[in-house]
This record gives C-alpha cells, sequence and structure tokens, in this order.
DNA sequence: AAGACGAAAGTGGTTGA
DNA sequence: TCAACAACTTTCGTCTT
C-alpha cells in the first residue's frame, strides 16, 4: 500500500579512480626540437616549449582539490564530499551519530568501568535525534511528503520546497487541528505550483486521499498565512507533460504553447480550465503538423471530457482563424 | 468500425443577495 | 443559506473517414 522513502541523499555513486588521477603526467621533451627545456604555465593551463615555443598540451583540467589542510580539523571543515543538507529529511540530513568501536579522539581504548556510560550516552543521542512532539511529526510529515510526491512523479527541487512550506507552516503552527496528510497535500501543491511543475487538485488528491477540497482549503490557508502569492496556472505549463505522456514531439509542443499565448492575447483563457486549454491546444498543433492524435486520448490524459476539447478547439479556430482544415 | 460532432440534460463549485 | 450562473460532464444519435 505504502511506497517505502528512500533516502536519495545517500545514493552513491561508484567510479573508477586512478591512483593520482589528478597529478599532470608532464612530457619531458618537444617533439619539435627535441629540447628538453618546458614551461608548465598554471594560468593557462598548458604546457609549451622555451625554445620554439611549442604548445605540447593545453586545456589541461587539473583534477585536484584546490584546497590544503594541515589537520584533521581543516580537512573535515574545507571538504565538500557528502550528500548535501536537505530540508526534505527531518534532522536535514545531518545527524550526529557515535562510533560504535569502544575508543576515544585519540584513538585510545575506552576503560572497561566506562562502557557501560557511554552504550547509554549513545542510546540516548540516537533517540534525542527525533526527540518531542515537533520533531516527531515532523518527521512523519516527511516520509508522507516522500510518498506522495514520489507519486505524483515531483523532482527532488519540488520536494524540497513542499519541504520548506511545510516546515514554515508547523513553524507557525497552522497545522494544528488539521491533518498531517491534508497539510502535507497542500504544501506539495503550493510547491509544484510554485515551481511551475502543476499538478492538478485530483492528481494530488488521488495521490494523498485526502479530499480535493480539503486540500483547497489548505492551499488557501497556507497562502494567507505564509503570504505565498501566486499567479494563476496557465496551460502553458502542463503541455511538455502532457506532450511526453502523449509522445508528441517538442515541435508540437512549442506550437501549442504559441496557441496558448495567442489565445492569452485575445482574452480566450479566462475562466477555462488550464488542463482542458492546454490538451485542446495540444491536439489543434498536433492536427496542423499532420500528427493523428484522438480527442479521447488527448482527453483522458488531461482527466476532460472529448466534448470539453471540442468546445476549445471550436473556440481558438473561430477566433485564431487557425483553418487549416 | 472508430472517431468526430453536436444537442440536451445533469453536476459541482462559485457568487451575490 | 439559497438561488443563479458558468463551465464542464455524461449520454446518445448522427455523420465522416
Amino acid at each position: 500500500m505504502y511506497d517505502i522513502p528512500i533516502n536519495r541523499g545517500m545514493e552513491s555513486i561508484r567510479m573508477p579512480v586512478q591512483k593520482d588521477a589528478h597529478r599532470i603526467e608532464e612530457p619531458d621533451i618537444c617533439p619539435e626540437c627535441k629540447s628538453s627545456d618546458l614551461k608548465f604555465d598554471s594560468q593557462k593551463a598548458e604546457i609549451s616549449c622555451r625554445r620554439c615555443g611549442y604548445v605540447l598540451e593545453d586545456s589541461i583540467v587539473d583534477l585536484g582539490q584546490e584546497w590544503r589542510a594541515f589537520n584533521h580539523e581543516q580537512r573535515a571543515k574545507r571538504t565538500r564530499v557528502g550528500a548535501p543538507a536537505t530540508p526534505a529529511i527531518a534532522d536535514k540530513g545531518l545527524p550526529t551519530e557515535m562510533g560504535k568501536s569502544n575508543r576515544d579522539i585519540n584513538g585510545r581504548s575506552i576503560p572497561e568501568r566506562n562502557r557501560f556510560q557511554y552504550n547509554r550516552l549513545r542510546k540516548l543521542n540516537k533517540r534525542m535525534r527525533i526527540s518531542g512532539t515537533g520533531e516527531r511529526n515532523l518527521a512523519i510529515a516527511l516520509s508522507e511528503l516522500d510518498r506522495q510526491s514520489s507519486r505524483l512523479g515531483l523532482p527532488r527541487s519540488v520536494r524540497e520546497d513542499a519541504a520548506i512550506i511545510y516546515r514554515s507552516s508547523a513553524k507557525k503552527n497552522l497545522v494544528r487541528g488539521r491533518s498531517i496528510e491534508g497539510m502535507v497535500a497542500a504544501s506539495i501543491y503550493t510547491a509544484a505550483r510554485r515551481c511551475n511543475l502543476p499538478r492538478t487538485l485530483d492528481e494530488v488528491s488521488e495521490a494523498s486521499n485526502v479530499k480535493k477540497k480539503q486540500i483547497g482549503k489548505n492551499y488557501r490557508f497556507i497562502a494567507r498565512e505564509l503570504s505565498i502569492k501566486l499567479k494563476p496556472t496557465s496551460p502553458a505549463d502542463y503541455v511538455p507533460r502532457f506532450a511526453s505522456v502523449l509522445g508528441l514531439s517538442g515541435e508540437i509542443e512549442s506550437k501549442a504553447i504559441n496557441i496558448i499565448n495567442q489565445s492569452k492575447e485575445q482574452g480566450l483563457l479566462t475562466g477555462r480550465e488550464p488542463t482542458g486549454v492546454a490538451a485542446a491546444t495540444l491536439y489543434i498543433a498536433s492536427m496542423l503538423l499532420g500528427v493523428r492524435v484522438t480527442q479521447k486520448d488527448v482527453a483522458e490524459i488531461a482527466n476532460v471530457s472529448e466534448v470539453t476539447i471540442r468546445n476549445r478547439y471550436k473556440e481558438f479556430c473561430e477566433k485564431l482563424n487557425l483553418s487549416a482544415f
């Protein structure tokens, strides 16, 4: 029933690493004049011959780090590997953990009589990480957020934005008295719109099992309390997604967006469902470019009826003089 | 036979008294 | 709270390819 949340921050990429890969292999003699008097210019990143000026290598890329560290502390501070901190995990992906080995920081073994104390500390530290009801609710909410957004196929950026929105509303005590699922759904809806990758209330409702009406209500509440101001969604934002589901080309996509812009100028879009408009323009665009799609297919993916597609299509053709058929 | 078309009746949400 | 309303849906018969 539930998707298991995957902590993507911990995914690692394995690549073969050559030993001393960043060391530049310096040629020792010039192929032109056979002189061994070569010059390495670190500013221009090239190796040239001092005698004849022949450039042996250019655009050399130094794969090493640009910093140096003289002790452990500096190294820890300057090194940049590891998962980035993310708002989508309860502790932002930066937990503190006490190591399991019974050795202190200097590598000395911890005396037997203190072992019990250390075990106890380790246990407490683990518990403290998700402490208090607030933190615990946040952890629940964020796993719910992950579940819902993967159902909606939202990219990481939107998830993180949704997490930020949820965190701010939790901070402002907006969640009290409302269901976590409902607030998470509203955060996702808001974030998706803000990132110009809108999902309809129907879609979010489907993914979250929260009533459409409730999500709308929560959305307005969040938008008001956090003063998030969003323009009404443009049909153009739906076009790329619909087009890719229908397997339509980029040419058709841009044609459809073109039609949307023209209709906007003529004020044909006010009060019309953006999804219906997006679907209808995609239909028109593919007809104009000679690609056959059925009204039924287009209507289905936009979750509108065929009749709506026909109505939009009729309107646009009349008002924009698109009499190609 | 599948798809397009359009009329007519029904539905759910918004608006204004 | 309720009626009016616009947008949209469902249904169905007819036409076109």
